[in-house]
RNA sequence: GGCGACGUGGCCGAGUGGCUGAGGCAACGGCCUGCAAAGCCGUGUACCCGGGUUCGAUUCCCGGCGUCGCCUCCA
């Protein structure tokens, strides 16, 4: 079984199942506001790496990724653009699909959106508030975080600790906050900002709210897994956690947080800097599965630099397994080897030890190349194991393009040349073909083409 | 000010108290090839600095230096 370092305990440990044979994760999905950035594609690729992986040991995975389509975010920039704030988060959400689907990664199960649970929030946030546990003011309604038990779990600070803290920074909403920490659960609206009915007042509700109502309602209590990104662990993360501990609910049983992406100067891409990079462009320059290749050979959790040389490095990497792909598709087909799909396993099951795994598909691939040109038997059994941990991995291999028949008859004639031992011909052709991007591979079995 | 992470070959990036300098990329030599490509085989004086613990530390502890993150919207 799986063994995850949890954020909460700050230990690696087993992934406990509240069901046998079943996972229930939440994973935070995007504010859309803006275009996906690579730390959106970093969290999306690492938790379907993740859901994969779990899926492939046999279980039934339900994975909850919700939309924030309400935000502060979403209502400056609809008032800034003057247009509808529904205009921007319909289109957000459908460029954040198509980039998901440019890299690969499935979709999560279900996909809540923060707009049709707002009056399950404003249910919860009257429960808090008949708990005592929240209180009203002019601004809005604030979760009082004193009367949460445990609160800092994940931040891994005391409030004593934090009311020290926070160096030069302001505190927003601090004339009306009863302690720097407490966060808003419901905004009330000003003219001109959208607002939804409740007993206090119109208003929206907070981010914190949004997530702990959706995970809640569609997992239920106590649910496996909580994941994002390492900036959610506080306050985000943090805040789910104290509304559902002030029910008196139980929540996530393990929290899950990726690393970030750092620029070559290992600074933090973030959208609050400028050195945000778009995961669209991204996908259109280079090779698509090259970010998951990237971050498949590092850990999970630790920070990942995305810089040219990376990116190229990967896409070179990918393309010795297209050319193991394409060179495989006709071998028998086989039981894959056991002994390497236990090791693809005790990596994985080891904190998602993905470089160590990576590294065996390397090393599968190797070996069976070696067995190929053997004439082994062992071959079919590794090719096998070799594609299944790929695939399990989200690389989809050998995906060469279509060969365009003006290339394709260069490639006839270059073949021809080369029976007719027309050296100079068949070199002329191969350069042609190199000039036009091809790889070219002239095999005994004839000339193969690769982008 | 509080809390935390990290510092490994030309680059990226794992990992371990001695059996690993994993794996990828790059480079070099060889085999294969008409020549290439692909593939295979082989080649690399590393673990920021200073103490300590130990038979033995890159790995554990302490101190220092450096980088980064969280404490505020953020994957």
């Amino acid at each position: 079984m799986l063994r995850l370092y949890d954020t909460a305990t700050r230990e690696v440990r087993e992934l406990a199942l509240r069901e046998p044979g079943k996972v229930s994760i939440y994973l935070c999905g995007p504010t859309v506001y803006g275009p996906p950035h690579l730390g959106h594609g970093r969290a999306t690729l690492e938790y379907d790496i993740l859901r994969r992986y779990l899926e492939w040991t046999g279980l039934e995975v339900r994975l909850v990724s919700n939309i924030t389509d309400i935000e502060d975010k979403i209502i400056e920039r609809a008032q800034r653009e003057d247009r509808p704030w529904q205009d921007i988060t319909t289109k957000c959400e459908r460029v954040w699909f198509q980039a998901m689907d440019g890299i690969n990664v499935e979709r999560p199960t279900d996909i809540p959106h923060a707009t049709d649970y707002v009056e399950e929030m404003v249910e919860m946030i009257g429960q808090l508030k008949d708990l005592g546990r929240a209180y009203d003011t002019e601004d809005g309604i604030y979760l009082s975080v004193e009367t949460v038990e445990g609160y800092g779990l994940l931040a891994q600070q005391s409030l004593d600790d934090m009311r020290a803290g926070g160096g030069d920074r302001s505190v927003v909403g601090a004339e009306f906050k009863r302690h720097p920490a407490d966060f808003v659960l419901w905004k009330y609206s000003k003219p001109d900002e959208p607002a939804w009915p409740s007993p206090w007042g119109d208003g929206r509700p907070g981010w914190h709210s949004e997530c702990v109502v959706m995970s809640l309602d569609l997992l239920g209590e106590g649910f496996d897994l909580h994941c994002g990104g390492q900036d959610l662990r506080f306050p985000h993360h943090e805040n789910e956690r104290a509304q559902a501990v002030a029910l008196g609910k139980r929540f996530a049983n393990h929290w899950m947080h990726n690393g970030f992406v750092v620029d070559a100067e290992g600074e933090k891409m973030s959208k609050s800097l400028g050195n945000v990079s778009n995961l669209l462009d991204l996908i259109d320059l280079y090779d698509p599965r090259a970010y998951r290749m990237v971050l498949l050979q590092s850990h999970y959790r630790s920070p990942v630099k995305i810089t040219q040389d990376n990116i190229d490095a990967a896409v070179k990497a990918l393309a010795g397994l297209d050319a193991f792909a394409a060179r495989t598709a006709s071998v028998a087909t086989a039981a894959p080897a056991a002994d390497v799909l236990d090791a693809f396993r005790t990596a994985m099951d080891d904190d998602l030890d993905t470089p160590r795994a990576t590294a065996l598909l390397f090393d599968t691939v190797r070996q069976a190349n070696a067995a190929l040109d053997a004439g082994d038997d062992r071959a079919g059994g590794l090719v096998a194991a070799a594609n299944e941990i790929a695939t399990t991995l989200g690389l989809e291999l050998g995906a060469a393009d279509d060969v365009p028949d003006d290339a394709a008859a260069k490639a006839a004639a270059l073949d021809a040349a080369r029976r007719a031992k027309d050296y100079a011909t068949a070199d002329a052709l191969r350069a042609e073909l190199q000039a036009d991007g091809w790889t070219v591979e002239t095999t005994a079995a004839g000339t193969t083409l690769r982008r």
